[in-house]
RNA sequence: GGCCCUGUGGCGCAACUGGAUAGCGCAUCUGACUACGAAUCAGAAGGUUACAGGUUCGAAUCUUGUCAGGGUCACCA
């Protein structure tokens, strides 16, 4: 039972004993610096239930709680918070207890408990990576871990966007203006080259609408009959139909962006369970809008369309069928997320990660599943993410405006070995270690530089303003981890034995940083949040800084207390550790 | 226009979900390396939380309205 379980029961048992009055609850919160003590507990609520001055009931339940519970040693009132001193024994306990558990903060899932699919990436294939993707990568990644952690089981999963008029553009454009090119043949990464031709494609297109207009059509015209859309749409038509040259080039060209993807996945630490393919489930969801109509669910339309009327629920009317009987996005969308339950049958709930743009495509995806009667579409949650935006505006891919995700990891990484280089601490590192040491510190500069700021707003990246190294960053928070193994690996003594000691101001401050982490984890988890795991861990390396300042560890003289500081510096660096790999962000010995 | 999101020192972010005098980092100014690693630490300056009402013991947080920025309202995905 932890300290504030047994602060709440004395608090109600007291103010029961002192005004024979019941309370339901009691509000803590951590003490404020400038004032004494350690948990405070928050009278005003209280008043509802017994009128008075809040400085004398918190005088009444101070004495109360000094008398009846061995581990608070004074109290002082200010307005109507009432501060309590807990006694460091409270705290070296909890240590002790948590420096015996090597997976401190996390909860393994019970054989029994529902999992979870977080879908993330599902790019399209026609073009590399950018930076858009590189949030939306580094989000559910994140957000993966953390439920991971917080206690289920979890599925990281993408649908790859791999068939449809754009990728048949990038086709088209191959065909008629690439001579054959392959990425050995031009020693280019498979995405880059195919996203040069869907560049290519957009480039000639245009030409034919000017060269349309110039004829006297309207843009509008022109835009509908330009040559090389209905190419591209016919080629569409040919896939669907199976054409075997067509299916083929698909094939080899997707192949190409996919080993492409690989590398960028790869180097930017992300992975996945399982993996759907748009090609597989474009189909899906049909023979369930056909029960959506039995069960009244949806109705169709004299022209054979079929909707869903979400009018009662504050929203539109959705179509889910097309007239003519094919799939919409949304009927997709349902199939897909049905066969997934089919799929992992012990799957509870799902996140998906995408940009705010879908926030309503969403809201009426869940609102639909829900009236079908699955009962996990209460488990649903749209991660919702604010764009990243360049000084220039919005990121255009036909345009060429993008963030190239590759090009954007090199220049970190190289930024990391400038930075390294100037400051010179690497004597006796080999060339292949250095390497694997920039990228640890760019990518983590990137990453904790990305998640820090909360999903929900936007982020305005420039290129040219370099992701910062010192202050709230990633490495700021990895120079600290690095620091603290250089005191391990000096500390040749043996420090196992758990040790009771009278605390100094900065060690219990820490204790109580560290105490936080099992519930940060929680809370991160339930707001779909790494933002809350980047601050904690920053007020976690701020608290050791300061501490390390103003204690000596290896210097001190007192044998339990030393002992003591070793163990604490090396469990701060194991949550570093264990949070940032919650950020998919690794730790070095040295940097 | 309807609906949704955002607005906090010059810039970038916090605020334990309604609690104390709104914290922190860049940038600016002062100090601290013959010290366990200065990618660090200690300090100074910088705010009417976009604006105006409301709710209550108490509001950056909830509510109404206004303003600004973004998104979305396809038989596209």
């Amino acid at each position: 039972m932890n300290i504030q379980n047994t602060i709440e029961t004395k608090v109600k048992e007291g103010f029961l004993a002192l005004y024979t009055v019941e309370i339901p609850s009691v509000e803590f919160q951590a003490t404020r610096k400038e004032f004494e003590g350690d948990i405070t507990v928050v009278v005003f609520p209280m008043l509802r239930y017994k009128k008075g001055n809040p400085v004398q009931i918190g005088e009444d339940l101070g004495k109360y709680l000094v008398a009846h519970v061995n581990e608070i040693t004074n109290y002082n009132v200010v307005k109507g918070f009432l501060n309590l001193v807990i006694e460091d024994s409270v705290y070296t306990n909890f240590f002790n207890a948590a420096n015996a558990n090597a997976d401190f903060g996390f909860i393994t899932p019970s054989a029994n408990e529902k999992a979870v699919m977080v879908e993330y990436s599902s790019p399209n294939t026609n073009k590399p990576l950018h930076l858009g993707h590189v949030r939306n990568n580094l989000l559910g990644y994140s957000v993966a871990e953390i439920i991971k952690a917080s206690g289920k089981n979890v599925y990281k999963t993408q649908i790859i966007n791999d068939r449809g008029i754009h990728i048949c553009k990038s086709m088209l454009a191959w065909q008629k203006y690439g001579n054959g090119e392959t990425p050995q043949s031009t020693g280019l990464k498979g995405d880059k080259l195919v996203g040069n031709y869907y560049v290519k494609f957009d480039q000639e297109y245009k030409k034919e609408i000017a060269q349309l207009i110039a004829e006297g059509k309207t843009e509008e015209e022109a835009k509908k009959e330009a040559p090389l859309l209905i190419a591209a749409q016919q080629m569409l038509l040919k896939w669907e139909a199976g054409d075997a040259t067509i299916v083929s080039l698909w094939e080899t060209m997707n192949s190409w962006v996919y080993s492409g993807f690989e590398v960028t996945y790869k180097n930017m630490g992300v992975n996945f369970d399982t993996l759907y393919y748009e090609s597989n489930t474009y189909l899906l969801g049909k023979d369930v809008v056909a029960q959506g109509i039995e069960k009244g669910v949806f109705f169709k339309k004299e022209d054979g369309s079929v909707w869903c009327d979400l009018t009662e629920d504050g929203l539109d009317e959705k179509i889910v069928l097309r007239s003519d009987g094919t799939a919409v996005y949304m009927t997709q969308d349902i199939g897909t997320a049905i066969q997934r339950v089919k799929d992992f049958p012990d799957v509870g709930g799902m996140v998906y990660t995408v940009g705010n743009e879908q926030d309503y495509h969403f809201q009426v995806l869940f609102l639909i599943l829900k009236k079908l009667g699955f009962d996990w579409s209460q488990q649903l949650h749209h991660l919702s993410y604010g764009m990243v935006d360049l000084p220039s505006g919005k990121m255009k891919s036909r345009e060429g405006t993008v963030v190239d995700a590759d090009e954007l990891m090199l220049e970190m990484t190289t930024t990391a070995k400038t930075i390294s280089e100037e400051l010179g601490k690497l004597e006796g590192y080999s060339e292949e270690e250095k390497n694997e040491l920039y990228e640890t510190i760019g990518l983590g500069a990137l990453k904790y530089f990305i998640l820090k700021v909360d999903p929900k707003k936007r982020i305005l990246f420039d290129p040219k303003s370099s992701v910062d190294f010192q202050g709230n960053t990633g490495p700021f928070i990895q120079y600290t981890y690095a620091r603290i193994q250089s005191i391990i690996k000096k500390a040749t003594f043996n420090y196992s034995k758990a040790v009771t000691i009278d605390l100094h101001e900065k060690e219990k401050e820490l204790l109580k940083q560290l105490e936080l982490y099992p519930d940060t984890i929680q809370q991160a988890a339930a707001n779909y949040s790494p933002a809350l795991i980047a601050n904690y861990t920053y007020d976690l390396v701020k608290e050791f800084n300061s501490f390390y300042q103003n204690v000596s560890i290896l210097g001190e003289e007192d044998q339990d207390k030393k002992i003591f500081r070793v163990q604490l510096a090396k469990k701060v660096a194991d949550t570093i550790k264990s949070a940032f790999s919650l950020l998919g962000i690794r730790v070095p010995e040295r940097m």
